[in-house]
DNA sequence: TTTATTACATAAGATTATTATGTATATAGA
DNA sequence: TCTATATACATAATAATCTTATGTAATAAA
């Protein structure tokens, strides 16, 4: 995930965010769905992906559906009513970061 | 630190984005700052902030300067010169990271 | 005189992520 | 054909960070 801490605490949040968008979506797809849209900057592992989705799962945010494709195996995630709540939730904590982060930082971020 | 997960990772940015803007700062005067400027939402714990500075002292980061006022100890910190080479970098991360979770989020956005 | 505030500190435990490793299939290139 | 890369899942050891709880001690307010 970079050389940046920042990204810490934000991934189930990124997670949960693209299923909500993408409807569903299964591991693989969504690492790769994060390097296309950051552009390469953020790199999910597979070490921090797959444990917070099957924990997700377990906690009812997250639902699965087993497929197999061209002989290979494949977990669809989606949101849960549940989930779908979360998500919400989980959107407006972000959309409060960055205006508390902004806010910290202003005027220095102005000068860069 | 509130309910959510996502200031995970930004306590160092914090610390020293404000110690770039006020020159000098003791812990506490940290904490109450970081509270008044997020209007209550972000509360530093004391757990997180003191061995944050430690490490950042230890790794010359910050500088500290203990004065006594009023009987009672304070610590203040500052910036070194490495410090706040550090702290551009930070600050240029930090602007990289809220750009890259606006994408992740509303990547529709992007394409108009 | 009790509570809240100021001001530091650390330790146990929880959470989260990194790094390394493993399994297995498919495909493209030398 | 062999090898490397891509696809697709998974876990375990370790590291880093934070929460929660606790501790010391002085000052100020009720």
């Amino acid at each position: 995930m970079k050389n940046s801490q920042l990204y810490k605490g934000s991934l189930t949040t990124i997670v949960m965010t693209l299923l909500g968008e993408n409807g569903r979506m299964y591991g693989y797809e969504i690492t790769q769905k994060v390097k296309e849209i950051t552009k390469g900057e953020l790199k999910i592992t597979e070490g921090a992906l797959y444990p917070a989705l099957h924990k997700l799962e377990a906690e009812g945010v997250l639902e699965v559906e087993i497929e197999n494709v061209d002989n290979r195996l494949r977990k669809y995630y989606k949101l849960t009513e549940k989930g779908t709540t979360e998500t919400v939730n989980r959107l407006a904590e972000l959309e409060d970061f960055i205006r508390n982060m902004q806010a910290l930082v202003q005027p220095k971020l102005d000068t860069i």
